[in-house]
RNA sequence: AGGGGUGUAGCCAAGCGGUAAGGCAACGGGUUUUGAUCCCGUCAUGCGUAGGUUCGAAUCCUGCCACCCCUGCCA
């Protein structure tokens, strides 16, 4: 296995060496915040690496906090979902799990503070007004004409948002920052709405919401996190997070860095996207193969080990990069090449018929499921004269191009048995061909021939009278555009016609009662995992992880 | 002159004044009962750009250019 070596510290390490030296911290708290909207993806995996494994570098612990302030957007399918995929990462939070919504009456008991203060008011704006007196770029706002009500009005009147005794939109609560303030999110930013929805967590007690600014950095404080590590677009988020740690009597003061987003060129990572997958039925569900969820991604033959290996290998910097998926592909093949146990598939049958057999001939070849790994023990690979190769693998004509080809009067080594040589083959009306017939080569199960001609190719094989049916299901990358993210296309425009093909193959025996999640390398063919759903003794069903590399100079 | 952030190879990235790490990809070659794996080798006279400081600059200074983010009562 590749264990990772001596990396640099990125630019966040080398703050938390500094702040631990210094004795500004003694103990260092991170968190993973998720929104439960939606399913986690593979930028959610690099923060979860970066979140957990930070704290697990520096000795400190890792909460996992759903961010649920907005109940509109938020279901306990998510939490339930989230869980699940962070455990399957491997990784553990410190404690209970906690919610955002566990401190709303902290929350709330400290917005009446900054009333109380003198420094947050309950605003009449409309959305619209709202938003013509923020201003723009250019222009700064201008103060709102309920910023200067009293105290007392400003109580009364968000115990009546409290209440429940205005609509939606009626009215929030802002907090007195600074209307001319070249950062937007400075000019007087609401900290309370008012949404009659129930909350997955807190059922109908609410009826008014904190909004994340105001709720993040003070959750923060609660739990004691020392550094608060969230994307890039939250930079200008920062004096606004550092503002209600100053203003507030907070029990600790956090801070925010923030590091770039994860992008991976042909695909999309954001969760707006993927639900509209998800809901236009262009993919089957979350955990489609074919998505870059993290339970697609399981669903798909990714391991736990591979995602976190790649996600270790990324930068933690500020630059807002796109990484190849084939740095992505690199990590899954690295890690199921070593662990994978392989077995042998015949996606396109060819007849091969052994004439120097005894027809009913039968025997059993011993065949470890992963060399050099005898700990993974060994499968019986039942042989006899009448095997199934791939069509690929037969050529009607020998050239330079196909030398580790099968063809007439050539010889070819049946991985892990014997040598056969072709002495003909038979087409049908169509002119494909349908059978070969060959002829087997004495004591060659393990060894040369003793005439000393060599076989230049080995191929892949099954025994036709044990082989087994199984569905296989092929997918391609689901986007054909490099950056279907990117600028004013339509990521929908972007998708590859046929991700997905399912055929049917030809499978060894051992390998169809293996368990659902059981990723092999199907030899000279691919890593292919069973179905976690649809998988069963009855009716296998593989799911291709991805392909082998490939020679690229040569065609098939 | 709105504000914030970033520019090092096809991609990601280290480098923090002493003469361009590493990984992915690509390309050569070797081994191989998987055209896989593995092994060996090649791949920036160059660090967005133009000047300046210095014995010496990717690193310091100045100007310019490009890209990303910000005007939700989303996160």
């Amino acid at each position: 296995m590749t264990e990772e070596k001596a990396k640099p510290a990125n630019f966040i390490e080398k703050i938390i060496q500094d702040d631990l030296a210094s004795g500004k911290h003694d103990n260092i708290q991170t968190r993973f915040p998720p929104e439960p909207n939606g399913y986690l993806h593979i930028g959610h995996a690099k923060a979860i690496c970066v979140n957990f494994g930070l704290a697990q570098q520096f000795g400190g612990q890792c909460n996992l906090r759903f961010d649920d302030t907005n109940p509109e957007k938020e279901e306990d399918e998510y939490v339930q979902a989230i869980q699940s995929d962070v455990k399957w990462l491997g990784f553990d939070w410190a404690g209970d799990i906690h919610y955002t919504s566990d401190y709303f009456d902290q929350l709330h008991e400290w917005a009446v503070y900054l009333i109380k203060e003198g420094k947050a008011y309950v605003c009449d704006l409309s959305a619209e007004q709202t938003k013509e007196y923020r201003g723009s770029f250019e222009k700064v706002g201008t103060n709102s004409p309920f910023r200067d009500r009293s105290i007392e009005e400003n109580l009364a009147l968000f115990e009546k948002m409290r209440l429940g005794e205005f609509d939606e939109g009626a009215c929030g609560l802002r907090v007195k920052i600074d209307m001319t303030s070249p950062n937007m999110s400075m000019r007087d930013p609401y900290i309370y709405r008012i949404k009659k929805a129930t909350h997955h967590q807190t059922g109908d007690k609410w009826c008014i919401y904190p909004s994340y600014d105001y709720a993040h950095g003070q959750s923060d404080a609660l739990e004691g996190i020392s550094h608060s590590v969230c994307t890039l677009e939250f930079a200008d988020h920062r004096p606004l997070y550092d503002w209600f740690i100053e203003n507030l009597p907070v029990p600790a003061q956090p801070h925010q860095y923030e590091f770039g987003r994860l992008s991976i060129n042909y695909t999309v990572t954001s969760k707006r996207k993927l639900r509209a997958l998800v809901e236009g039925k262009v993919v089957n569900g979350w955990d489609d193969p074919r998505m870059p969820t993290i339970s697609g991604m399981r669903r798909r033959g990714y391991t736990p080990a591979a995602i976190r290996h790649f996600c270790d290998s990324l930068a933690v910097s500020k630059t807002d990069g796109t990484v190849d998926v084939a740095q992505l592909e690199f990590f899954i093949r690295d890690d199921l090449n070593q662990n994978a146990p392989r077995g042998t598939c015949v996606i396109n049958p060819l007849k091969v018929v052994i004439n120097n057999m005894a027809a009913d001939h039968s025997e059993n070849i011993t065949v470890p499921f992963l060399q050099d790994r005898p700990e993974m023990g060994e499968r019986d690979v039942p042989f006899s004269s009448e095997i199934y190769i791939d069509q690929n693998d037969f050529k009607e004509e020998y050239s330079k191009k196909f030398k580790k080809k099968f063809c007439v009067g050539k010889r070819i080594r049946l991985r892990h048995g014997y040598v056969i040589e072709a002495e003909g083959f038979e087409k049908d009306e169509q002119g494909n061909i349908v059978q070969v017939n060959a002829k087997l080569i004495e004591n060659t199960l393990g060894c040369d021939p003793e005439d000393g001609d060599k076989p230049k190719g080995v191929v892949h094989w099954i025994s036709c009278a044990h082989a087994v049916e199984a569905e296989l299901r092929m997918y391609k990358r689901l986007f054909s555009d490099e950056n279907p993210d990117g600028g004013n296309k339509d990521f929908m425009e972007c998708l590859t016609p046929d991700s997905l093909e399912v055929t049917t193959a030809l499978i060894e025996p051992a390998l169809a009662g293996v368990a659902p999640e059981s990723v092999f390398q199907f030899e000279r063919e691919g890593y292919y995992v069973a179905d976690r759903v649809d998988h069963s003794i009855d009716k296998p069903v593989f799911n291709l992880t991805i392909g082998l590399r490939e020679d690229k100079g040569l065609a098939s």
